[in-house]
DNA sequence: CATCTATATAGATTTTTGTCTATATAAGTA
DNA sequence: TACTTATATAGACAAAAATCTATATAGATG
């Protein structure tokens, strides 16, 4: 999970996540809106379908992108589960007071 | 939300937040749980506290932390957004095919 | 085929970050 | 007061990660 955080954590990449959560760009698209070179984008864009939190289809010499919806749910919703109560969890195996 | 979700993303720190999930836990409860030194430890509560994703109080010479769930969930709402149709967004903000 | 556009890769560099050791502080206890 | 336990701080160091420039590839088009 913390792999899935680690690259959603950063600003840029966040930031593509939510340009693509209304719909499928094309790299040029996204890289117009950064300040970053072509070849950093095309290094985000690898991690974030390295991790499956995007999809990519070809479409001619360009590389469409869109969210991988099922994927964004299913890491909120495991990271919801740290604020609910009363969840199977590595927790229930501490030793309190033990120090 | 970046700053959030870096501070999050070290399989430590989401460790500890798991390991609070259950309830209030002491540090010295904490670092029996793991390998690394004490200092190390201290450093991780301490980015924790500032962002906000755990609350302490003293007792004693111990300190004694718990989740901030109010903070957490928060986060994981604003992260749904991502998956999500039709909220207001940067994204309508794009001129797209523009390339 | 030559050229342009879109993207990827290689390699270098700089920043960030997680960790350590050594030491300090602060509270409890004999 | 001396000592122990719990935690914090300072500073160093190493690994990871974000960025860049230069170059390569791949598809579209004249």
């Amino acid at each position: 999970m913390s792999q899935y955080l680690k690259v959603i954590a950063d600003s840029s990449r966040l930031e593509i996540l939510d340009l693509l959560s209304c719909g499928e760009l094309c790299a040029c698209d996204l890289l117009e809106h950064f300040e970053f070179s072509q070849p950093t984008l095309s290094h985000h864009m690898k991690l974030l379908r390295e991790n499956d939190l995007i999809l990519m289809r070809k479409d001619g010499n360009k590389n469409m992108y869109r969210l991988n919806k099922a994927v964004i749910e299913n890491l909120t919703d495991k990271l919801s589960l740290l604020s609910s109560e009363a969840v199977p969890c590595i927790c229930h195996d501490m030793d309190k007071g033990s120090c």
